[in-house]
DNA sequence: ATTGTTTATGCACGTTCTTACCGATTCATG
DNA sequence: CATGAATCGGTAAGAACGTGCATAAACAAT
């Protein structure tokens, strides 16, 4: 390995290394790039601080990329499950529907009441797996690499199986949502397949998590309109829904009782 | 298994080896890990304490909920994972490897090592969620029509899907598995997806449970040939052993000790 | 050029973590 | 109830850790 690295270099070799094997230890580190391991430790700290991995005693970890779902879907399984509730209102028997990646999208899936009889397609595995559950529904999933941060399958061959659809509803995950920048994205190769994905629907419906909220990602999704209908959380802002309904599009409130 | 793993990396693996055949002993888990019985009850009491698991006397079990699975996986559990430790052995570092649908396939991608680094192609969603789990694979999926009967996405499109593949290795599900018939099946469009996947592999694995053994479906995937690797349970009988071998294929039986 | 500021690094220190061993206790089983 | 295995709590050694501080390099402003 080389030595004289910046320290961002270093941290990016790291971030490799973490890919390729999902372990690091501090001390080889420290001696493949001829630092000392206080150096090293810092590193991790910061990439730990980051997101970027888990720093455990000794070194670090690759975050599973299941994270997204197995903590996140915990963390606010209540809340999905009401947005779910809500979002499975818009559904009716014999749609064909493209049901895109995220934590949200799952729980929607998995809240389809039984005997629904659907035309399922998704780009993300857990999905699939989830709707071959329900007896009723048509399963087809988009193929191609999966990125492990989305969990699903995005990029130039998911693009193309995508043409092969032309879905009555497009359920669209979120990163965020806004009524003027209008949903955006983190990830730019996500983004481009969700705005395709977007563009190829009759309709659009978004559930979102009230975290989701005028968040502006770098990347734009789609703008707000007509097409599109939005599923808000009980305790979302009135100030925020009626902004959001002044763009055209159909706003629904998950219902707060239950659970 | 591996010696020197950080103390989060060693729960991982019984959180693993919990999730597959449902129980650990702390003896054999000492004895794997090459660390003292007191470390492994360490590990399984903040386990439990983090409700990972149910500590019990002599080691400890999974938790009910932590077997979302489906029927077919339940039933031979234990077998179908030491066919996946056997399986495991013959893949290699930054091999391509197309993983067929089935039971036996989904417990050999979660019996994969933790720092093995595959690309890993399936037509099965649930293998892809499964290979997620691990951070050292590049997951790339087949997409198309889901079979519900096969769980898993065959038909025109998987099979065009499959054409940008040429794996190392295919891993193929078994239906049927004798000596003069081949490896033969039930499905129909299940097995022409199966057969285009065997040609276009270099070498071809068969992880069998002795039920399939001697069994003759009506349609054929493909002869026995040197290009195949046949994984047998120990107590297959020696006879049929002795006769798949003369086929020129490779055998290797399951070891029964150690898990 | 010089001065001050920021950033990266290494070192020293005390602290925390992991582990193996030991003794006392509890458990499963005949 | 007797016995051996499994378990728990404590302890000690050694590794890994974080913090504070000093040094050095990079950079901006003067």
């Amino acid at each position: 390995m080389a030595s004289d690295l910046l320290s961002r270099e270093r941290q990016d070799a790291i971030r490799a290394e973490l890919r390729q094997s999902g372990r690091v230890l501090a001390g080889d580190l420290a001696r493949a790039f001829k630092v000392s391991e206080d150096t090293i430790r810092r590193d991790l700290r910061e990439m730990a601080a980051a997101g970027l991995c888990e720093r455990v005693y000794g070194g670090a970890l690759a975050l599973p990329a299941e994270q997204p779902f197995s903590v996140r879907t915990g963390i606010s399984r209540g809340r999905k499950q009401m947005l779910a509730a809500a979002a499975v209102s818009c559904l009716k028997d014999g749609m064909t529907v493209f049901v895109d990646a995220g934590s949200t999208n799952l729980a929607i899936v998995q809240a389809l009441p039984p005997g629904l009889s659907l035309t399922l397609a998704t780009n993300m595995p857990a999905i699939a797996v989830a709707a071959l559950e329900h007896a009723g529904i048509e399963v087809i999933t988009i193929g191609g690499r999966i990125d492990r941060h989305v969990g699903a399958a995005i990029g130039a061959q998911a693009e193309r199986d995508l043409e092969m659809l032309r879905p009555d509803l497009c359920i669209l995950g979120a990163c965020g949502l806004d009524a003027r920048a209008g949903l955006t994205g983190l990830v730019y190769d996500d983004v481009a397949f969700k705005k395709i994905a977007a563009a190829r629907a009759a309709a659009v419906l978004v559930a979102c998590t009230s975290d989701k909220l005028e968040a502006v990602h770098p990347f734009v999704i789609a703008n707000l309109s007509d097409r599109m209908t939005l599923i808000l959380e009980a305790d979302a802002p009135d100030a925020i829904a009626t902004g959001l309904k002044d763009t055209g599009a159909t706003i629904l409130r998950a219902d707060p009782v239950d659970g």
